[in-house]
DNA sequence: CTGAAAGCGCTTACAG
DNA sequence: CTGAAAGCGCTTACAG
C-alpha cells in the first residue's frame, strides 16, 4: 500500500558511486574508456541499489533491446517449435523477445508492425506474415527484419529463412503415386491475396509440378480450405462424399489432415486403404501416434535459431541479405503406407 | 536503399500546422483546452505527414499504451481462447497487447516481468503465472496487474479472474461415481512449488473433497504428471498397466486426456467400458469429436474479456481489488458415458 | 485558448 | 580516464 517506490535511475547510481551519470552509462554499455576501479565501484552500486536500466529511455537515444515477434495464429501447433528456436537463438544476447499477434488480416498486421516500430524495437522477426513483399520491404527499411516461412529469394532489404516447400510437395506426390494412388488431390488453404508468396503457394507449385505426369488438369486437383475449422470440415466432407473422391490426399498441414481423419472415420472410409493421407509439419510426432500420420518433417526449431542469428547479425550492421533454405524430409507412417516393402 | 527517412515528430507536425508542440501534444491526448480550429489544423497536419506518436518517448513521461501479457505455455491449446478474449476486451482502447513467454520457470518469469516493467508497460495480465502470490504482489505495486487462473480471493494488490476449479473437480467426480466407477484416480500435474495456489491445486482440493465418501485415501488417488509429454506418457502407461488400475480417470486437462486415449488404445483398454475418462477445458470441441471426450467447459474467452476490462479500469484509477469467479459446466460425451439414460 | 520551458532517463559527442 | 552538457520525443504544470 506504500506509494510506488521511487525508481532507481542512472543518477541515483551515480550519486551512490560518486561518479558522473556519463560514467554509469558507459559501464552499463561496456563502453570503452572506463578504469577498472570505476567500473567496480559503479557495478557495486548498481548491485546494491538493484538498478535496472529503463528501456523506454534507452530507446530514445540508443537501443531498446527488444525484438518484436510477429505471428498470426496462436492455434497452429507448429509455431511454438519455431519460437523455441528463436528464444534459444536470442538467449544471452540481452535482447528480449516480445510477441504480437496479427490475427490474420492485413490491416491488423500493419497496425501491429507499426506499433512495434513506434515502440522502438531493435529488430523484427515475422512468422508467415500475410503482408505482400513490397509492404514488408518498406518496414524492413525502418528496422532490421527477418522473415520466416515466406519465400523472397531475390529480396535484399531483409533476410528470410525457409524450408523448401516445393520440394516437400514434390516428395509427397511422388510417394502417393508410388503407393498406387491415381486420383491425388491437394487440400490447400485459400491464399489471403494473389501476390503473396507464402509457403502454401510454394507447396501448390511443387504439387502442380509433380502432378505433371498425371491425366488430370493439375489445377482441378487443388481444393482450397478456409481459415476456420468448421467451414473446412464441410469442404472435406463434400470432397470425400463425391463419386470420384480422391484416393490420395496431400494436406497442406497436419491440422487439416487431422480433420480428414475425423471426417473419414465418420463417413466410414478407411485410411490408408480407401484414401492415403500425407500431412505437413510432422506436428503430432507423439500425440496422434495411433493415427500414424505420414508427414513432412521440417523442424521449426531450426528456422527459429537461424532467424535469431540472422537478425542479431543484421542489428550489428550486416546489410547484404541472406536467404536460408533447409530441406524437409518425408516421414512415412501408416496413413499413407499401402505396400509392406518400406 | 535510401537511408531511414527522418522520423515525423510532434515538432514536425507543430511546424507544419504552425502551432506549438504543446498544442500538438494536447490534440494527441484529447486533452482539454484546445479550440476546434486548432484541433482541426493539427489533425490535418498529422494526417498529411503520417505522424505516429513515439511510444518510447511517451512512456518517459506518461503512458506507453502497451499491455504486457504473460504466459508460460504456447502449446496449451486452451490459452488462445483466453487471448482472443483479451484482444477483444482491449479492442478500441488504444492499448497494444504484447506477449511474453515465461517458459515455466520462476527465474525466467521474474526476468520477463521485470523486462515488461522496464519497458514501462501500463498494465500486466498474467495467465497462470508460476510465481507465488507474494512475488506477484510486489510487482502489482509497481504496475496495474490482473491474474488469470491463479486463485487469490483475499488479495488486494491485484485483480483475479477464474473459473471455480474446486467446483469443476467435484462435478467430475460425482459424475464418474454416478457412472459406476469405484476406483477413481486424478491425473494431475506436479506443482512447481508448494505455496502456489494455481488451478491445478484447486482441482486437487475439489477432487479430495468429492472423494471423501470413498474408501481409498484421497491422496493416494492423485497421480502427478510432468511438464513434458514423454514422461507423462510413461506415467500413464504404468498407471493403466497396474493390476488395480483405475476404472475412472479425472484428467487435469484435455491434453493429458488425449494421451490417455492414445495409451489405452495401444494397451487395448476400452473407453469408457474399461476406463471412463473426464478431461478439463473442453478444448477439442470439434477436432476430436470421434473420441467424444467428456470435459469441463470453461470458455477462456470469458476470462480474457473480464481480465481486459478489469485491467483497463484499474489503469484508470480503481484501487480496490476485484475477484471474478465463473462456474464451469460438465459436458458429458462418450468417454465417460456408460449408461444410456442421459 | 495558447505556448515557452522544464524534465522524464538515458546516450553521445566533446572538452578537460 | 572522467564529466558537463545537449538532446532523443514526448508531457506537464505554469504563465500569458
Amino acid at each position: 500500500m506504500t506509494g510506488r517506490a521511487k525508481r532507481v535511475t542512472i543518477r541515483t547510481v551515480a550519486e551512490d558511486a560518486d561518479v558522473s551519470v556519463a560514467a554509469v552509462s558507459k559501464v552499463l554499455r561496456n563502453s570503452y574508456g572506463v578504469s577498472e576501479r570505476m567500473r567496480e565501484k559503479v557495478q557495486a552500486s548498481m548491485q546494491k541499489l538493484g538498478y535496472r536500466p529503463h528501456s523506454a529511455a534507452r530507446g530514445l537515444r540508443g537501443k531498446t533491446f527488444t525484438i518484436g515477434l510477429l505471428q498470426n495464429d496462436l492455434r497452429n501447433p507448429y509455431l511454438p517449435t519455431i519460437f523455441d528456436g528463436i528464444f534459444k537463438g536470442l538467449e544471452g544476447s540481452g535482447f528480449q523477445p516480445l510477441l504480437g499477434v496479427g490475427q490474420s488480416t492485413e490491416p491488423l498486421e500493419t497496425a501491429l508492425i507499426n506499433a512495434m516500430i513506434d515502440r522502438q524495437m531493435d529488430g523484427l522477426i515475422m512468422v508467415a506474415p500475410r503482408l505482400p513483399g513490397e509492404k514488408i520491404e518498406q518496414f524492413a527499411r525502418e528496422v532490421p527484419t527477418c522473415i520466416i516461412a515466406h519465400h523472397h529469394p531475390d529480396e535484399d532489404a531483409f533476410d528470410t529463412v525457409n524450408f523448401d516447400d516445393k520440394l516437400g510437395a514434390r516428395v509427397a506426390v511422388r510417394h502417393l503415386i508410388e503407393q498406387g494412388c491415381h486420383n491425388i488431390v491437394m487440400l490447400s488453404q485459400a491464399l489471403p491475396e494473389p501476390g503473396v508468396s507464402n509457403v502454401i503457394q510454394q507447396r501448390e507449385l511443387g504439387f502442380i509440378e509433380a502432378m505433371g505426369g498425371l491425366n488430370k488438369r493439375p489445377s482441378d486437383a487443388i481444393v482450397h480450405g478456409f481459415f476456420d475449422a468448421a467451414s473446412t470440415e464441410t469442404l472435406i466432407r463434400e470432397l470425400l462424399l463425391k463419386p470420384d473422391r480422391p484416393d490420395g490426399l496431400f494436406c497442406w498441414s497436419d491440422m487439416v489432415a487431422t480433420q480428414v481423419f475425423v471426417a473419414a472415420a465418420e463417413i466410414g472410409l478407411r485410411i490408408p486403404e480407401d484414401i492415403a493421407v500425407v500431412g505437413y509439419d510432422n506436428t503430432y510426432d507423439d500425440q496422434l501416434r495411433p493415427f500414424g500420420l505420414s508427414s513432412l518433417n521440417q523442424p521449426g526449431y531450426k528456422l527459429g535459431v537461424a532467424a535469431a542469428q540472422l537478425l542479431l547479425s543484421r542489428i550489428e550492421g550486416r546489410s547484404e541479405a541472406e536467404h536460408k533454405v533447409f530441406s524437409p524430409e518425408l516421414i512415412v507412417r501408416g496413413s499413407s503406407l499401402r505396400s509392406d516393402d518400406t
